[in-house]
DNA sequence: AGCACTAACGTAAGTGCTTACGGAAATCGT
DNA sequence: ACGATTTCCGTAAGCACTTACGTTAGTGCT
């Protein structure tokens, strides 16, 4: 489910859809065995029948609503025979609803049916955790205090202004290699052969050969990759380079293409290329200005479908010496 | 809160205003931030930044909602510039969705706001309970299958027909004695003093003294209740008799009367009283016809306030013979 | 006592979804 | 090959809320 990839991002949708289904299983139970009921109805009306006549205000905060929602259901119920509402003598402000007879009486027999469908209910709810409705409770009540609000922005604040720290390979960030190549792969093709074996096996395919893997971080979060990959004793590939989506323009990937390069260096690199494709624009912008130079595309012997850029890096310094 | 009161029963709405509360927090903080999006358009935007172009049936499966919905939407996010729309060449019914130069130039700086979202949701939801977003997995597709429907319909078929069982006091009931009478209590006056310590020490104030209690149950749910209360040697009192509105009507006051009747016999009491109100009409028809004959109120030495109805039990073999 | 202020509610309009419906294109069965 | 069915989508209307606003009644302050 795409939803639930997005974590906790996509809260409120889920939480909306959940709300539809379950007032619809409750609905359908209604339905199904005969009783008028909409399940929309239920939390004013039951809590007229437990409490007793009561105010439009008590009744929207005790339910959560608004008092325009109460005043509104209100008058569809009144006109539906369920309530009566009447001006409370003393304060002529509050309107009281309360329970007709017939209302009373409709509502008396719904014993069977409320207990069949909070069994199965809770059943569905021990069975996905039994603490669900403890969470439930907590939850609104930190989003209540306006704590998560606040948190938020505070986060907010330092990752704005977090700078990407470039660092190397950890198993524990393995996934993430996966992660975002996969997206952008995705996205405009599809992922080849060769590139479902790297992504997933990093250690045994680059890093050993003599190759290595850099992560983008921002404030711990894994936001970007690249690899540096060893094809023949001192020839090397950029490659499997990727900032994610949301992340990009601050930086990280023109860091991750100078950590590549100063690794290139240190491990006394002969060639240090790279394949691309052309639909890749802000990528092909950055190859340049960190000093690669385009070649006739295919480079021979392409690993890749999707290749038509080929790249060979030539550092600064070299291509001074020809001007000069 | 009285919707956390109705356990599973209010689910919907909950969901619902969890849903509205969540919306607005994620609202709040892209307003805070200066970030022009709305949580509502996340689902959408989102998939089409990940997954690149798409049908509006395929978003719509993808983040669970109709196709109108995404269809509605996408007019609106067209107009407002954040997507294009164009029809698929090859297969002419489908209207295929992308994110515009601009729209993705406006999401592609999201990364630390979705983080901080992120992250404020997950503290929160940690702090609930770990395993919420788990749960919440679970759950959807319990409801999707069908499942949660299915056993609703079953229960209830069950509850139907079920008749209700009298069973003796035992320490596990405990607080549904005190439950049920405290929902007509609070409903009609208020909880006296002598109420509350009677209901709250069943063992010590009722049954100690020489009582005893019953309990009406269906299908093992405590649905109502009874107490006999000695007050002087062979001196009993039918009091606190409470059946919970929603299972009315299928006899189980009756069945709780003839219980503490059976039980004065055994005991071999002499007298048998009650007390009560003239506003609790269905419970004295039930008094009249099980052989409880009306006194001029107030009893001497009544306990409560709010009784104005003194009802003394005369079996039938009495009546009788007086008739003869 | 008078006057700003607040509380309680109803009404109108807006919103984010839904269901209902219909049209057009693709697919299937024969 | 061609009618029946299915798929894909847009539009309209409905629904369950919301926010915005106005009216009326009570409250607090001087």
């Amino acid at each position: 489910m795409f939803l639930q990839s997005q974590a906790e991002l996509a809260l409120g949708s889920r939480f909306r859809a959940l709300s539809e289904s379950l007032y619809g299983i409750a609905n359908a139970a209604y339905r199904a065995t005969g009783v008028e009921l909409d399940a929309h109805w239920f939390p004013v009306l039951r809590y007229l029948q437990v409490k007793g006549p009561a105010g439009v205000g008590e009744i929207a905060t005790a339910i959560g609503q608004t008092h325009s929602a109460v005043s509104q259901l209100a008058s569809k119920l009144q006109r539906s025979g369920w309530l009566n509402r009447k001006s409370d003598r003393g304060d002529a402000r509050r309107s009281v609803l309360d329970l007709s007879v017939e209302g009373e009486r409709r509502l008396s027999g719904m014993g069977p049916i409320w207990y069949a469908i909070r069994r199965g209910a809770a059943a569905a709810v021990t069975r996905s955790s039994g603490a669900l409705l403890g969470a439930l409770s907590k939850l609104e009540a930190d989003i209540d205090s306006g704590r998560v609000q606040r948190e938020i922005l505070a986060e907010h604040a330092r990752l704005r202004v977090a700078k990407p720290d470039i660092k190397p390979f950890r198993r524990e960030w393995r996934e993430h290699f996966y992660r975002i190549n996969a997206e952008w792969l995705e996205r405009h093709w599809t992922i080849e052969d060769i590139d479902h074996r790297v992504l997933s096996q990093p250690e045994k395919l680059v890093l050993e050969p003599g190759g290595a893997i850099f992560f983008a971080l921002v404030d711990g979060e894994v936001i970007g990759t690249c690899a540096l990959l060893q094809e023949l004793p001192g020839v090397f590939e950029l490659t499997k380079m990727g900032v994610e989506t949301g992340w990009r323009g601050i930086g990280a990937g023109r860091l991750l293409i100078q950590a590549i390069i100063q690794e290139f260096h240190k491990r006394r690199g002969k060639t240090l290329f790279l394949e691309s494709n052309k639909r890749l624009g802000p990528a092909l912008k950055l190859y340049e200005s960190a000093g690669f130079v385009h070649q006739p595309a295919p480079r021979p012997g392409s690993h890749y479908q999707r290749s038509d850029v080929y790249m060979i890096y030539e550092p600064k310094a070299t291509k001074a010496r020809k001007r000069t």
